[in-house]
RNA sequence: CGGAGUGUAGCGCAGCCCGGUAGCGCACUUGACUGGGGGUCAAGGGGUCGUAGGUUCGAAUCCUAUCACUCCGACCA
């Protein structure tokens, strides 16, 4: 059967291919991925344009974006990560909902103080609602209702969550929009030195966070505002076309990240870590120190743009004395919890990969966030040779636990290989009518795009079983 | 909010200055030929020209208002 690309196909729905729906495999004829050759208008920076061009997300307003299902698949690889990170480290999922009422607000002062930035609403009872630009309040009313003892310490809540902030100018697609998924975590803790802990906790776990998805994070110092104290860092990454410009010491480039056997239980080795990352200069400009830069090494200096992914922050009993979270001591007293709070933007982070991770074809998939593991070319649909072929592939790929989109369509190889480019997954499994009679099959590396030739029998083994 | 700009088919654009009932490329539909880096031919479908008002015999085009979006500045995951 004859059959050109289209994404409208992939609404139709047929009985005998309903399997293709679910699953690991896909066939492109059977997806809804709308790519663009040209350039959108308004999309200005890399990201975004790719964003659209590879068909991942719909703007549907100011700042607003719908997922489509590319899109959507590496946003959840991108949340799993940041999910595992997060439990890893002793936090504990909750999901707590996006329209609050304005009471809690009132309560800690926020009401009046958050400004424009909050989107305000009323509901059928004329009612004060908000949709939630952040969820300390929320969080911390939780708290106070169930935990009344030292021993229930430490607690860290965090749920991935839309947030609404009506920013006063919205840009860069994704990486700046009004409505955005985050990942906010809250930590609880009996006092200055538990909270201290706790923060430790969630700045190894965002090393690691970032260090997944293929990023080199670097945690600066971050302005403390009117709270002070010396408990806040903005983890950024460095990409050209970053928003902010960076200073920093060339050794974070080498500094070893804490792997998976880190006993996030032993607050001296999390606490060594810490340490260890933050002795190094590392300044955005805003709290760039001229003098202490200069002391570095001409040629230990690194001086770069930067995209800020994650940020935490330890604010004390900001939220705690005015909403009356306490527990009891062991010294019988009640005291105020400590607290802080830590945020990651998992669709800010999707830009963040393509701003750091591309090349003028498209976007190079780091593979722990790739929508899918391997792009399975059919490069002549109709053929019996590569038909049979590619179903084969298709299935023992996926029965070894790989992520395949087949590319079945019927459009021409140069179009094929453009889309595959375009959407950046790390390896491209081809197969021609010249390959097939010779019984191999070509695997192209995006990153490298370096190819290898192989019998075909060796294709699944090269790619082994995934983890 | 201040400054700059753009709205014409799904996407990218021309037409506007000089008013006469809308066009190009890609995409889409049908068929044929093709088949290793965005093919060729043929035949088609699709547009309240952002919206509202005004000027005019007649408005995509001129005037007024308004809305949306983008970029630059102060803020932020």
């Amino acid at each position: 059967m004859k059959r050109r690309h289209s994404f409208r196909m992939a609404c139709r729905f047929r009985r005998k291919d309903h399997r293709l729906f679910h699953g690991p495999q896909m066939r492109l004829s059977r997806y809804f991925l709308p790519i663009l050759k040209e350039n959108p208008r308004e999309a200005e920076i890399v990201s975004h344009r790719l964003m659209l061009r590879a068909g991942m997300i719909r703007q549907q307003g100011q700042g607003s974006f719908s997922m489509l299902p590319l899109g959507k698949r590496v946003l959840d690889k991108v949340c799993q990560i940041v999910r595992e990170e997060q439990n890893r480290a002793g936090a504990l999922e909750i999901l707590m909902p996006t329209i609050q009422s304005a009471e809690l607000w009132r309560e800690s002062g926020r009401y009046d103080d958050y400004g424009k930035e909050m989107l305000r609403i009323k509901d059928r009872q004329e009612r004060d609602m908000l949709y939630g630009p952040t969820n300390e309040e929320m969080v911390t009313d939780i708290f106070r209702t169930y935990v009344k003892s030292y021993k229930d310490l430490p607690l860290n809540l965090y749920h991935i969550q839309w947030k609404f902030r009506d920013e006063v100018r919205p840009r860069f697609g994704v990486m700046r929009g009004r409505e955005f998924l985050m990942k906010d975590a809250y930590s609880f803790d009996l006092d200055y030195e538990g909270a201290k802990a706790a923060y430790n906790r969630m700045f190894v776990s965002y090393l690691r966070t970032f260090t997944r998805m293929g990023l080199k994070a670097i945690p600066m110092r971050a302005d403390t505002g009117p709270i002070g104290g010396d408990l806040s860092h903005e983890f950024i990454i460095l990409a050209d076309t970053g928003e902010s410009q960076v200073f920093c010491d060339k050794q974070f480039l080498s500094l070893p990240v804490p792997g998976e056997a880190t006993d996030f239980t032993d607050d001296t080795e999390i606490g060594g870590i810490v340490q260890e990352w933050t002795t190094p200069y590392a300044a955005t400009d805003e709290m760039h120190d001229e003098a202490a830069w200069g002391k570095l090494p001409e040629g230990e200096r690194l001086s770069a743009r930067g995209i800020e992914v994650g940020h935490i922050f330890h604010f004390g009993e900001k939220y705690s004395k005015p909403m009356n979270a306490k527990v009891q001591g062991p010294d019988g007293k009640e005291h105020f919890v400590s607290m802080g709070s830590y945020g990651i933007g998992p669709t800010r982070l999707i830009a963040a990969i393509i701003e750091a991770s591309h090349d003028e074809n498209g976007i190079i998939w780091p593979e722990s966030v790739a929508p899918f593991d391997i792009g399975l070319i059919n490069m002549k649909v109709g053929d019996a040779d590569c038909d049979r072929i590619c179903d084969m592939l298709l299935d023992q790929l996926s029965a070894a636990g790989r992520d395949v989109l087949y590319d079945d369509t019927d459009q021409r190889p140069g179009g094929k290989f453009a889309t595959a480019d375009l959407i950046g997954l790390p390896w491209q499994v081809i197969i021609g009518p010249c390959g097939a009679a010779a019984g191999e099959a070509e695997i192209k590396n995006r990153k490298t795009g370096e190819r290898e030739t192989l019998p075909i029998s060796a294709v699944v083994a090269r790619f082994g079983a995934a983890e």
